[in-house]
DNA sequence: CAAGACTCCTGACGGC
DNA sequence: TGCCGTCAGGAGTCTT
């Protein structure tokens, strides 16, 4: 699943082979990618606009635009961007022609990614969370202590805090030694701190490693797969053995997600939500 | 306000 | 071998 370390691939890795091409032409295979307009307007205000920028915004890229409007992307689940040939065309749902004779395919298996046309990016993100990249721990004790919330389920919030999703969430709250059910309120400012520190950290090595692929589905436009899978922690290591202290990795659900724990790097809290 | 259920989708996988 | 049921999961919506 593409969550921020997977976009911020992506991104940079189309930005220089995008950045000032024109869009000649969108073609919309599967109706219901396209979130807004319709999928009739979204390829006549593409037709002829040149892509100014290409950022991140959470999970969201974003492709500024020569007009103001903005190109607003997410993945979801198994969306992906290609330059050039899509490995399998089936999969295509939304073909851009580019100047030069070459093409941007968002491909999707799954179906669930969208794609937006509108006046400013925020219109397509929604009101979400600030970036994790550099998050205070100040900002996240007092964020948490606001809220009543299970710490797994407040963490995927996009609201509260843009661009973690299942995986990084698990490796954040097991390196900062906190349990998924932990109370959001009774977080204690080193803790706070310590978690604020393990989300920015694991962020930065799986961007580093340029995202995580333990399945198909996620490679960078380059067709490569990341690397950081090889340094999970727990998750999916159900039934492992931890590599800090030895005991067995347990998989528990949480909020109707797979969520992977540590029993002795995350004691269960006593007054767990 | 918090949380659970349900929905959208399809490939993968376990069971027989 | 092959058919079938179940599951996974981001995010929106509805219900409790």
């Amino acid at each position: 699943m593409p969550e921020l370390p997977e976009v911020e691939t992506i991104v940079r890795q189309l930005r220089p082979r995008l950045t000032g091409r024109t869009v000649q032409r969108a073609e919309v295979r599967w109706k219901r990618t396209v979130s807004r307009p319709s999928a009739q307007q979204f390829c006549a205000g593409l037709a002829g606009r040149r892509i100014e920028a290409l950022r991140r915004r959470g999970k969201f890229f974003v492709f500024d635009l020569d007009d103001g409007r903005a190109l607003v992307g997410h993945l979801r689940m198994t969306g992906r961007l290609f330059v050039g040939r899509a490995p399998d065309e089936a999969f295509a749902r939304v073909v851009f022609d580019l100047d030069g004779g070459e093409r941007l395919v968002f491909s999707d298996v799954r179906k669930f990614g969208r794609l937006a046309l509108v006046e400013r990016a925020e219109q397509a993100t929604g009101a979400i969370g600030p970036e994790p990249l550099e998050l205070d721990g100040g900002w996240l004790h007092a964020a948490l202590r606001a809220r009543r919330r299970r710490l797994k389920p407040l963490l995927l919030d996009q609201t509260f805090l843009a661009g973690l999703g299942n995986i990084y969430v698990d490796e954040s709250l097991h390196r900062a030694r906190l349990h998924p059910l932990r109370a959001s309120d009774r977080v204690t400012r080193p803790q706070a701190e310590a978690l604020a520190g393990s989300i920015r950290d694991t962020l930065a090595r799986a961007i580093a490693a340029e995202g995580s692929s333990f399945d198909v589905f996620y490679r960078t436009p380059e067709g490569q797969p990341g690397a950081f899978q090889d340094e999970f922690a727990v998750y999916g290591r159900g039934g492992k053995a931890c590599r800090s202290c030895g005991a067995t990795i347990r998989r528990l659900v949480v909020g109707q997600r797979g969520t992977h724990v540590c029993p002795k790097c995350q004691p269960a809290p006593r007054h767990a939500r």
